[in-house]
DNA sequence: GTGGTCTAGACCACC
DNA sequence: GTGGTCTAGACCACG
């Protein structure tokens, strides 16, 4: 699965798995009927509560990015490329959209800003 | 004192507070050896609760932006340039370099990185 | 745990609480790695509120006594004996400093402060 | 008069001001019958609130150290001698026991404490 | 008037 | 269950 969890970043672990699985999805690692680990599984892979990959599946199904086929386990969804690849632009725009903002709030311009993008990207 | 609480955000209101002094100073609106109003004073003006500008002032003492002389108030640090000038750029650096960083976990390439920064500026 | 809070006394209880944990870990009781009990139940068992537990272990967590791993509970610190040992030590000298300044500032002789000193250690 | 008022100092202003003043009669500086500045004149030279020196007259008065003869100013009381030497010794001892016992609290060996003391009297 | 400390109780997101 | 944040209101010592 190729999924890595930073138990250190602020960003909820559920978040975490929730994006990384769309990014499967949209870099076309993960592709439409593939199975998903069950719950446990991934849990004790990663090493985080079975509750936390519960909580990401359920927002994945939501989102009709993988679907539940009871007991015979998890899959990705067969129209799971179409929900993901806007996704990602969104979130990176959304992303930084509100760090901008921030940003501005605190008084700062935005040539100030841009400084600092130009910096983290190096 | 020209400050302003969003309620509604999501960034705690002490944070807000902390945020916005070290800007005035940054900005030399505030100027070192100024009083700033009392915890209640401010409190009332700004309709929160008084702990929580005494939590404010506490994290901005401790980082030497102001300073508590016992109880005759509470005062820009003298020193407190030092700490805020560098304080803003670092906290943009820090601000963007984590969206930066989170995107790129995520998957996304520089360039789509970018995209998403320079739409957001306009 | 073994923590013990005089309520009467004028020291602060998020003081004493501060100063019992780290006495723990100089003291080799607490290892690091271990888990301290939840705010809300060391509040409980103490009889105090679960604010005043709270103020302490951040406290203790700045200086890396602790470390609060999010939602999983807070841990005593990796290297939290570097911290304590010399603390301990350190409070020990500023103490007693503070107290003999205190007198030599009355007035009092050396003598007479060493006599004062031997009598209260009987 | 030479007092000294140490503003930084955790001791209270109108402590420091008894302690001085006794030390004075202690020490024979200064005298029975001898007039103490007014109030208003020593918070003045002192650079202190006047509510400050009023409170420590009147602790003084309390103890009959000095004695206020209404509109004609305060003066030694002439039976002062008898209340501060005792006196001094007191506070020594009080200052130091109660070091003691907060150090002892916190789990600090009598020859760690020992240690402590000798080094502070260097 | 000032700041410091504490309580009781609430709400939130997360595990 | 966990910790984080906030409110309302109290009490204290100090100036």
């Amino acid at each position: 699965m190729n999924i890595k969890i930073d138990i250190e970043s602020d960003i909820p672990i559920f978040t975490q798995l929730v994006d990384q699985i769309k990014q499967g999805v949209a870099r076309k690692n993960l592709k439409p009927g593939m199975p998903l680990p069950s719950i446990r599984k991934l849990a004790n892979e990663l090493g985080i509560n079975p509750n936390t990959v519960s909580k990401a599946y359920k927002l994945l199904e939501r989102d009709s990015v993988i679907i539940g086929k009871g007991y015979r386990g998890t899959f990705i969804h067969e129209q799971a490329q179409e929900h993901c690849e806007t996704d990602l632009n969104a979130t990176a725009l959304a992303v930084i959209a509100t760090s901008v903002k921030q940003l501005r709030d605190l008084g700062l311009t935005d040539s100030e800003i841009r400084n600092a993008f130009t910096t983290s990207m190096k």
